[in-house]
DNA sequence: CGAGGAATTGAAAGACTTCAATGACGGTGG
DNA sequence: CCACCGTCATTGAAGTCTTTCAATTCCTCG
């Protein structure tokens, strides 16, 4: 794990958001760090908790989850390039335990470091509230995701902004990634039983929109899954929505180009595409 | 209705977050607003408006709505005191629709002025960050509550909340209150159809929990509906926890102080209390 | 190689939805 | 002032989705 490494994932994060100027990088690649590794299932902060740093997760899957209530529901999840605690600069202890789903690897940044950074450039001040933005959108999408559509749609919908969330850094080519949750894990984001997770898994590989083997998952039918959730990404609020290639039927020379073929399919706005 | 009602009602919200001092409170009386009211059900600003005033709701109650997805799921609701659009300061597009929910009278405040009340006051600031923390926080807790919850315990919750809302802005004495929502806004809040709302009503009524009739609500039964809703009131992040009394037994002189009584019933961690 | 969580399956029970119909209420226009 | 309309509240019955329980297999980690 280089020591620039963390710098970087950050900042594509930001710049999937607004563009950041020269003088912001360089604010960046000032950010001192301190890189850990956990294994899967770890928590990293308890409740009540009151760290110092906030948390830049750089390899894999980390959530809120809420151990009190409930069945211990999962109210977000964060992929590479994410800062899950930003928060804590304001209002210092953790209101839920910050959990990893997957092995990770993250950088711990003090506090003061961002403090810092929004004093000195507003743009970058303005990236990192729209992270908070995005994320309560994100809460938003999620609850109306749990009133309003059954336990299909409800996975599929989980599943595209995953996808989405991870093709705006870099990831995910292929449509192919990762699982960020084991079917126990995605029960308690969806709230269902873990053996209805199961079989909504099974349902839709029966309708063969994705491949769910060996901790990796595979979009097989990008449109299908799109259609199926009534997915719109507007809310993750990307700058611009990255070009998601599909493995199925290879194209024609006639077909209208891929990236438009794609921005029809995946928000109803498409004035926000590049 | 006041002039200095607006400051009023805004200067209550905060000061149950922070305590203000009267320099702040001197600098809320300069709030310049527009007052005015609408009926039930009308929407103030549709997904995509670009408003350049922040509402503060004065009386009533208002909704965000997600017009696009499902069946016009609810994903939060306001009381008096609130700013349901704070955010807009930084992203000025709304992104779902701004509905009231009773007849309602909310001040109109330009953008400008919170801008620079945050520039003047650190402490302001402060308090205005916290409502968003509140806000997100109040998310979060209505995700568990779809998410793992049945529709009895899920309603229970939702009435929890917002008694102790409107009880923290000096509303809802006797823990009686006008309804916010009618049977299909409360079916819209909590991901159930319209008819299992009054199905599940019905049977909070059977428990004697509270009444519910021409439109207002009365909790006849606070720690019972507490029990059932295995409500926290930690998320509201209130400097103290509004005292409630309840109508049911009159107490006996040799009861402990009946603020301990229900801060027990209220939270876990009586450490925040006054 | 053993242990423990994860994935899978079947069957029965339970929660919630849908459809359909009725009465009550409030607000509007004549 | 009253008739009318649409929305809200309420009820019953049937159907669907999801949960629960229990058992088995698989996989991974130590």
């Amino acid at each position: 794990m280089q020591a620039g490494f963390a710098l970087t994932k950050l900042a594509d994060r930001l710049t999937s958001l607004i563009e950041l100027s020269g003088d912001d990088l360089e604010l960046l690649a000032r950010m001192p760090s301190s890189i850990r590794s956990f294994a899967s299932h770890h928590d990293i902060w308890r409740k009540n908790d009151e760290p110092s740093v906030c948390c830049v997760l750089l390899q894999g899957y980390v959530c809120w989850k809420d151990t009190d209530a409930g069945a211990g529901q999962i109210t977000s999840i964060y992929v590479p390039g994410d800062v899950p605690n930003l928060y804590t600069m304001v209002s210092p202890a953790v209101t839920a335990t910050l959990c990893t789903l997957s092995p990770v690897v993250a950088a711990f940044v003090p506090h003061a470091f961002f403090r810092e950074a929004k004093a000195e450039s507003a743009r970058l001040a303005h990236a990192l509230t729209l992270t908070s933005l995005a994320e309560t959108a994100t809460l938003r999408t999620w609850l109306t995701n749990l009133g309003s559509r059954d336990s299909l749609s409800r996975v599929a919908h989980l599943i595209c902004e995953i996808t989405v969330r991870l093709r705006a850094v870099g990831l995910g080519r292929d449509l192919r990634f990762p699982s960020p949750f084991t079917q126990p894990d995605l029960a308690a984001i969806c709230g269902i039983s873990p053996v209805h997770a199961n079989r909504t898994i099974q349902e839709l590989r029966r309708r063969a929109l994705l491949h769910w083997h060996s901790r990796t998952i595979a979009v097989t039918d990008w449109a299908g899954l799109v259609r199926l959730a009534d997915f719109n990404a507007d809310y993750l609020m990307l700058r611009r929505l990255p070009v998601l290639e599909t493995h199925s039927a290879p194209r024609q020379a006639s077909d209208p180009p891929l990236e438009l073929q794609q921005a029809a399919m995946l928000t109803r706005s498409p004035t926000r595409l590049l």
